[in-house]
DNA sequence: CCTGAAAATGTAACCGATTACATTCCCGAG
DNA sequence: CTCGGGAATGTAATCGGTTACATTTTCAGG
């Protein structure tokens, strides 16, 4: 491969012209830097990654760190990060399934002088602690987690699934069954505790066979509708605890035969571009999945500019309830 | 931050003692093992990447250039890439909307330094371009395209859209309509083929009437939609170029009251994760592409592995046909 | 034509690891 | 006790850039 000194040979000028052609420099004659290029493009150089950002202590790269890469949430996410990054020249690290505590850390850890800045979502709890202590002068952002002294930014959920289950009880439900997530889950529990509140506010006493669990993924859904139907008396609604799930509920649903949302109505929350095609189209919490992945990329580089005198905040972006008509009889 | 020689000091070693225990060499007893370790943690070290990868020659990344990140597909490919590349230790650099020649040529030279081997996934005719001037040593695996000397993979597109329409034909129908993908796609032009071979081997007359174009969005396919009811005599089934314009037919299609399949059949290709869910559920071409990015993957770990005496091959996936409801009355 | 400051270019140290090669250590055989 | 050889460790070159500092060139003003 061609380094910066064989073109500074073929070139007839030293290293440090090449280096400052690359970078713009304006120490350079025009006549030189038309040389250098035409010469750099004649052999093919472009610089060397790893080099560069050794001695300059910059990478281009911002980190992604995700508990999973499954649905359409982290595809997303991902795609409203990368359009910030994009824009700004960055490149983004992907690396996945880091859900406990240890991976997180490992991968961090691996991170380093690989990246400028990191994203680490994980709804774990406790997973900003790997975080906490990296050098306080490499910029962090925390999605759907909090932590004092580090950037993050996360869903109002709690909020967002009581509005949703205030809607489903102002329909008339009364026996309005939730699909939970994963136990562990930040966000799950969040929901679960709106959707508990929104219920003892209105009354409605809580009852323990109405909560089943599920694992976000449509599969999850599915098995959970199945014993919801064979509540008693019947559950006459179905909040899942992510869109993923409520999919898959409605496909058990419909496989029972039974009518959505005369006899049950569901509801899910994240607004994943696939609600709006299910059939009935599916009432959510919108959460502008790729807004908050830019958003937290903004965020970032911001925090990656200043670095020194920055100081971090945390953000909570609101859901918007949307109604479709899983909910929603004309 | 910690450096090895910070490491090396404190445990009263040398930076090669550090280093060989690091990457796991035999040369080093027991307890220097030891207390090398105890020193690193200590100080929070960690290997610095660039620094690393700069003398190695090694990055434990692979590149991964899409020309997009919106949909489905691109989401489940990237988790077949990155559930194989994770086994083996590796990260993933993202970098996406690269459609044209210039900007893949750009993203390819970028990722010098960066990354050990690339997939690079671009329907453009002429993509590879950029690929073949990279050095022979180099490990490239394009996906979507062939190119002679390079590795491949590619979707038997023709294939697998000729059998979508003898089914469709096998129903009944003589007036299919085709959604096509946008005409400089590789994929779409195939798909195309597939679609009038099929036609013109059952001897029904092209009609170029029901030839729309879209752009592989679902909202395109909405609009492809709407036109094609418009056709007269009304076509009786749409093959659409991908499920995400099929999904978006399919809404247009309700949407106008139109019963699907007894008015109009309505078929994709892909199979994305939401084609089973929607209303009714889409007859499609298989192509699992979470399978296919491990299988990518794969196929570039191993061209890294050699790199020597490695000889390009291209493989060609079937699709397989998976008939659903929305061409299949019961 | 000379002078000196600004502009252009060059030299070499440095970034933080890996690793070839050199050196020291240790231990069993003679 | 000495010697030889393998095991353990150390020294220093190297990877390919960037950049502080040194040097040379250029050219306006005297």
């Amino acid at each position: 491969m061609t380094t910066i000194k064989d073109v500074a040979r073929a070139a007839g000028v030293s290293v440090a012209t090449v280096s400052r052609v690359h970078n713009g420099s304006p120490l350079v004659t025009e006549a030189t830097r038309r040389r250098v290029r035409k010469v750099s493009v004649r052999l093919g150089y472009s610089p060397h990654a790893a080099a560069r950002s050794l001695s300059s202590k910059k990478t281009s790269v911002i980190g992604v760190l995700l508990p999973d890469l499954y649905g359409e949430f982290y595809s997303e996410l991902i795609r409203g990060i990368d359009q910030c990054a994009q824009q700004r020249g960055f490149h983004l690290l992907v690396a996945s399934s880091h859900n406990e505590r240890a991976e997180i850390a490992a991968a961090v850890q691996s991170m380093r002088g690989r990246v400028d800045g990191l994203i680490v979502m994980s709804p774990a709890p406790g997973a900003h602690r790997p975080v906490k202590d990296l050098p306080a002068s490499f910029p962090v952002l925390l999605l759907g987690a909090a932590s004092a002294g580090v950037d993050s930014i996360t869903v109002a959920n709690e909020a967002g699934a009581r509005e949703m289950v205030q809607h489903l009880i102002a329909k008339g439900h009364r026996r309005i069954a939730m699909i939970l997530g994963p136990k562990e889950n930040q966000d799950a529990a969040e929901r679960f505790e709106g959707y508990r509140r929104a219920l003892s506010e209105a009354g409605i006493p809580e009852d323990a066979g109405l909560h089943v669990i599920g694992d976000f993924t449509d599969t999850s859904g599915y098995d959970a509708a199945r014993t919801i139907l064979n509540t008693t008396p019947r559950a006459t609604a179905i909040f899942a605890g992510n869109d993923a799930m409520a999919v898959g509920a409605l496909g058990a649903l419909r496989a029972a035969g039974v009518r959505i949302p005369e006899d049950i109505a569901v509801a899910g929350f994240d607004d994943i571009p696939m609600s709006r095609y299910t059939h009935p189209p599916l009432s959510t919490v919108r959460v502008d999945i790729a807004a908050l992945g830019e958003r937290a990329a903004v965020r970032l580089f911001e925090a990656v500019a200043n670095h020194r005198r920055h100081r971090a905040r945390r953000e909570v972006v609101p859901g918007q309830l949307i109604i479709r008509a899983s909910t929603d009889s004309p």
